[in-house]
DNA sequence: CTCTATGCAAAAACTTTGCAGGGAT
DNA sequence: ATCCCTGCAAAGTTTTTGCATAGAG
């Protein structure tokens, strides 16, 4: 789906500081920090983070403290449990049967801490 | 187990900081931010931050940023997974049973956002 | 045309650091 | 006696806000 159409169907204006959050979101999908992208946003960070939580309320992203203490962003479309390895920082996608037995909840983010296999063997 | 034993199994200096934020905590039983408990706190804010941070190196502790965006303690001890409300930003625990299968992994924290059903109801 | 979005600069919220003195082992 | 812990004040980091102008519908 085209981000365009992602910010109209949530009666949002179509600017083009939208447009490039949300492109950058679909293009590295992956989380992102503010840190992450400040060096090729063309909008100043306070633009960003209006955007951000405007995006948010239209629940189009979510986001997440990671071990950096820094928010990531992620698309709210393509839902998944994310890992974060308090060794290496590392935030990976999980898959979505990995999900928790939750009846009665709506679940709208996973947020799982720990180490990674990769770092418990080394 | 008595707090005074925790900080002396990790090898940390027994100082009466220590055993007031530990003391707290387990007397709480529940995640705990600085903001919850500053006004009761004999300690400088320095002081607190230096030893959460200390008792997170040595697993005494974990912490996770809440839907306020603040960060909450809690003991390692009785480890169990959170659920917050993103609506009414309850912060409330789940049980072991809820766990995601992860093997390969060492979970360290689990953080679930979502609506609880009681939010899902009104 | 109207209402919302934006940039800039300044402030806020939370956490960390430097330094000199105090305390635990 | 040594080295770590502490309080205070100051700085750091990330995010938010006020205000005047620009832009979307």
């Amino acid at each position: 789906m085209k981000v365009e159409q992602i910010i109209k169907e949530k009666n949002l204006k179509l600017t083009p500081a939208r447009v490039e959050i949300l492109e950058i979101l679909v293009e590295q999908n992956r989380p992102i920090s503010y840190d992450d992208i400040k060096d090729r946003l063309l909008m100043d960070k306070a633009t960003f983070y209006r955007n951000i939580s405007r995006f948010e309320d239209s629940a189009i992203i979510r986001s997440f403290e990671s071990n950096d203490k820094k928010r990531y962003f992620s698309l709210e479309q393509n839902f998944h449990p994310h890992f974060i390895c308090t060794k290496c920082n590392t935030i990976s996608c999980l898959d979505e049967k990995s999900i928790i037995n939750m009846d009665g909840y709506k679940i709208e983010s996973i947020i799982i801490k720990g180490i990674c296999p990769k770092c418990l063997n080394s």
